[in-house]
DNA sequence: ACCGATTACGTAAGTGATAACGTAATTGAG
DNA sequence: CTCAATTACGTTATCACTTACGTAATCGGT
């Protein structure tokens, strides 16, 4: 192609060429998927489905274009249910967008798509080596080729037919342990500072004493956290236990707490509690249905000032039901 | 920003914010030149002024677009006065695009300025090593801070504050040598078996066989050819003069015309003749004015298809006024 | 408490592209 | 020679954004 032979001179077409390849293939994999989302809507729904209800130049900051192409974009979501909008009460000026119900619920789901597209991407990105140049006709040969469709479609796959498996603390897993935990805090509370510590350095904080860490991995993929605390001896907490925004409703938090369980009792604990907010309704059924049961809260020397809820776990009460597979309600992050 | 968060996700979104960086910065430059032209052009335009003119649809092609947005910037190029259409003679439908004179003109004074463009995008490209994620996060950064924009400038002025120099036959220069004559061969004849074998080797062909091969540079950039070859003792041909489109104007086809008549002399060759066309005539104007005399075309024993025109060198007219600089009259290929 | 500056964000108009469609000219199989 | 298929390319509608501008709400200095 004439192009091509400008090298440098024409890169700005053919950077948009490519965009367009991409935004193309990423909604090949959202049709695949049954889902009628447009890749161009993926900046600002993954931006409320992470960080929460924001405004528009909020938005549109973070994500990089102006603040109309943000407002346009709402105004189409907005008809088609995917987001709400409601005036600010302290500043009317300002219209807080917000997920609906049903937009929230379809990308929970998402996340075996986005990792499938992420890791098409990669694995494109990652074959042209060597100077932007080189490497961008390298990653254009594998859009042409529909390579890179196909290696999304692959992924799109394995992601289907894998399950969620439950491992334990791997020091390579740190950052995964903090990246998750940090997500949910920071929508929904703020990250404390016996938070940030335990985050940071869990290997000090939990498994040196005494305590334990879970992993939920789907298809070689960390999508949620669990941690078992050592209060003393006997004495466990359960806590951290998060599931990646995405990957709900395939069981990783039930998983998760029923493997934590088994740890505590391997380990011959005696009690074991858990603080929580009463905000986070999902988790707080999850934990009720394995046999966690409500007590007055605050806990005496409550670690947390988020925690509203306080729940001791009842060996007699555990459901004795088999670990829930693919039929498992939707969970969320506790 | 927390687009760059999401990595792979929204490479869409990023390789479209690059492109319009790139595009902006394509301007700034063509502004700071005082061209009235924007970098969306781009393709376009230098299509017709390397290849000549063209049909909508064959541009389309070349530069991956659709035909409607090549036929739509078309018409916008008419209006502004850079190209006209006609309807080609042999089939109706076809509308042949074409610079205008003027269009032509402003196009073959741009080379400094593309120039400083690749080789700012270029260093900014080389920077970021490794995969092509690694690398896109180096030139967003580039771009963002203005290095790019910097970098571009900085080159123009350098561009601008060069002259042409000439330099003989350097072994790493054969693919310029090729690359430059086979431009124009391809868009005013063909190129013919003779040409072919000469561009591919050069070495063997001229410089091996007692011929000379110069070229014009400015600032360290190939722009200009012209090959001294040797027929036979003492008899020399002028041929493969050639500036780059884009880089005329400079002066540059007549210091390699003059450079090679002194070549000639003080090899103590006693006949200089050339070979060329009718169409070229802004060359025959330069071999005219340095001393070159028409003869009854063709000569006997001419190498080329093409050849209609057939000079010598009668040394007692050659120009005695030194050679040119900017102030040379505009030159073309010949 | 006031008023100019700033901020939030919607609307309008324009741009650069695309897909879809229509029409006229040309090609080629029978 | 005829007619269906193909080709060239213009037109229309639409999209995803931009810049420019307007309006209302809020902030902040006096």
């Amino acid at each position: 192609m004439f192009l091509h032979s400008q090298a440098e001179l024409a890169l700005g077409s053919r950077f948009k060429a490519i965009s367009e390849s991409l935004y193309a293939a990423a909604n090949a994999a959202y049709r695949d998927a049954g889902i009628d989302i447009d890749a161009h809507w993926f900046p600002v729904l993954r931006y409320l489905h992470v960080k929460g209800p924001a405004t528009v130049t909020e938005i549109a900051a973070e994500i990089g274009q102006t603040h109309p192409a943000v407002s346009q974009l709402a105004a189409r979501l907005r008809k088609a249910g995917w987001i709400t909008r409601r005036t600010d009460r302290a500043d009317a000026r300002r219209g807080v967008l917000e997920l609906s119900a049903e937009g929230e619920r379809k990308l929970d789901t998402l996340g075996p798509v986005w990792c499938a597209i992420r890791r098409g991407a990669r694995a494109a990105a990652l074959r042209g080596q060597g100077s932007l140049i080189d490497a961008l006709g390298a990653f254009e040969r594998d859009i042409a080729s529909g390579r890179l469709a196909a290696e999304i479609a692959q992924e799109r796959a394995r992601m289907r037919a894998a399950t969620v498996e439950i491992h334990p603390f791997r020091p390579e897993w740190a950052s995964h342990f903090d990246r998750i935990n940090t997500e949910w805090l920071e929508r929904w509370f703020a990250v404390e500072p016996v938070d940030r510590a335990m985050l940071s350095d869990p290997k000090a904080h939990v498994i040196d004493r005494g305590g334990a860490i879970l992993f939920a991995v789907l298809d070689g993929e960390v999508i949620g956290t669990c941690a078992l605390l050592k209060e003393s001896d006997g004495v466990y907490e359960l806590s951290k236990m998060a599931v990646e925004t995405g990957f709900r409703g395939l069981g990783a938090g039930r998983k998760l707490v029923e493997a934590a369980i088994a740890e505590y009792e391997r380990l011959g604990g005696t009690t074991l509690f858990l603080e929580s907010n009463r905000r986070l309704a999902p988790a707080l059924t999850l934990y009720e249905s394995v046999g966690f049961v409500h007590q007055p809260a605050p806990r005496p020397g409550s670690h947390y000032a988020r925690a509203d809820v306080y729940m001791l776990f009842d060996a007699s009460r555990k459901a004795s039901r088999r670990s829930s597979g693919a039929s498992a309600r939707r969970l969320s992050v506790g």
